[in-house]
DNA sequence: CGGAGTTTTGAGGCTATTCAAAGGTCGTGG
DNA sequence: CCACGACCTTTGAATAGCCTCAAAACTCCG
């Protein structure tokens, strides 16, 4: 019933992205959105897009590349809590707070194009169904961490790393970016720790283990999940549908 | 400026509550969230308000007593990722999947009132500054699970005690809950062990040497905060300063 | 007063950490 | 094109933090 779908063009300035994710959005929504974003920007990798304790006057749409969002704590030690990948919106969360909560580095070298808070919430106020999916993917966001947190604190480390793989790899997949099993992983193993919460050596001799244990088969700058039902059954964790065009939103 | 807000009379069925966090509503949007709420619904001590796996129909605004939400995980372990107070929004996060994600159990006897979605998302749709201040206030919940996160990855169980305390602290104070320090405490160290990621024996030990260290004193369901700054510093994240009204933010 | 649930304390074991050093990989400059 | 240096990965050994099991003391409520 989609098949004409197939075929659609995108019109060249207003590309389907990450805002198409709760409603299809219309020509007239898909402008509005792409006019606000200023000229696409390269940076190299580790750059920090976004520091912490800055004002954050700015967003960003991620058009390439990976990002990381940390936040730092005590003695040095910080906690990656989202890898950013493309079409992800890039520093929402501090719209919040009046200095920003979390530092953006680039962790490949990345394309991503600005976007000012008050063009941002402008397109909220003119456009509900934006707001409405804008608001829903909040939400999504939140329980992504809530997962996260959860596996941060009841599980083990080889845990921990299943649930980062399985994540990334749903993601990416979800992108066209990851087949059979096998996605691109240009994270050194003390991003991973960051990420997991554990330190780089012990998260070599895990995902040591996970490969003798034959659940993953590590290349260069990638990996592959060699049983993906293992390892999301390991975290525990269901499997989210999330909603698409709910009869249960209307707008007069 | 603000002098006649002090004696501003409250219309009853339109309680000025957590919408108001980021924007002062009109009386119109206060009067349509108020009709969209059902009534108030009085539910004992360790009542489940909403399982995990069901279908998310409705919202809660928690009007008195507080309500865990927590997440289940491999081999019968759970983590509970937010401790909800009167005014918050209960459901919200599930409002993006197609099946529960979060679990919703009472803490202490606690007043509800429920919300379908639909009726919900028709208040964003028609209340573009409702929608802003919601979008905002998600984003806000991501901050702090952002920073739960941070603190359950990277730092030991005494300061993840302290982070916790803290959190508890300061919503609580925001309602005028908390005075002198001291805040109510009606969990029980196996509840306060789901939150913060320790066994419930863990807990107690480290709850013991905080109080031998003169941070913190317990009473019988309360606790004092002895040195709020030096909890804080403990686990070395930033005391934010949310938005009010924010200049730009324009509604045409 | 009795009983269920909670808190405290002890002992032993497992997971993960730190420190340290060796081996690999990659990019760069000679 | 090779050699060097920087960074990353792997492995070992000792230690710290937390868990489980277990039992005793306490609290609260019926």
């Amino acid at each position: 019933m989609d098949e004409q779908a197939v075929g659609r063009a995108v019109a060249p300035g207003a590309p389907k992205g990450r805002h198409d994710e709760v409603f299809d959005l219309t020509e007239s929504e898909r402008a509005a959105l792409a006019t606000i974003q200023g000229r696409p920007l390269q940076l190299p990798r580790d750059y920090v897009l976004k520091r912490d304790g800055a004002e954050p006057t700015h967003l960003f749409v991620l058009v390439e590349g990976w990002v990381a969002s940390s936040i730092a704590v005590v003695s040095g030690r910080q906690q990656t809590v989202k890898i950013h990948l493309p079409t992800d919106l890039l520093g929402a969360p501090s719209l919040c707070v009046t200095r920003t909560a979390e530092c953006l580095t680039s962790i490949t070298p990345v394309t991503v194009r600005p976007m000012s808070r008050a063009d941002f919430m402008g397109v909220l106020a003119r456009f509900p169904r934006i707001a409405a999916a804008q608001f829903l993917g909040a939400q999504r966001e939140r329980v992504v961490l809530m997962e996260a947190l959860a596996l941060m604190g009841q599980t083990d480390g080889a845990v921990r790393i299943a649930g980062m793989l399985i994540d990334l790899f749903d993601r990416l997949a979800a992108l066209g970016l990851a087949e059979h099993g096998t996605l691109p992983l240009p994270l050194t193993q003390g991003q991973i720790g960051d990420l997991v919460g554990l330190s780089p050596v012990h998260v070599s001799r895990k995902l040591g283990a996970m490969e003798r244990a034959g659940l993953i088969r590590r290349g260069m700058r990638t990996i592959t999940l060699l049983d993906i039902g293992r390892l999301r059954a390991m975290t525990g964790l269901p499997q989210h549908a999330f909603v698409r065009e709910p009869e249960w939103v209307n707008f007069a």
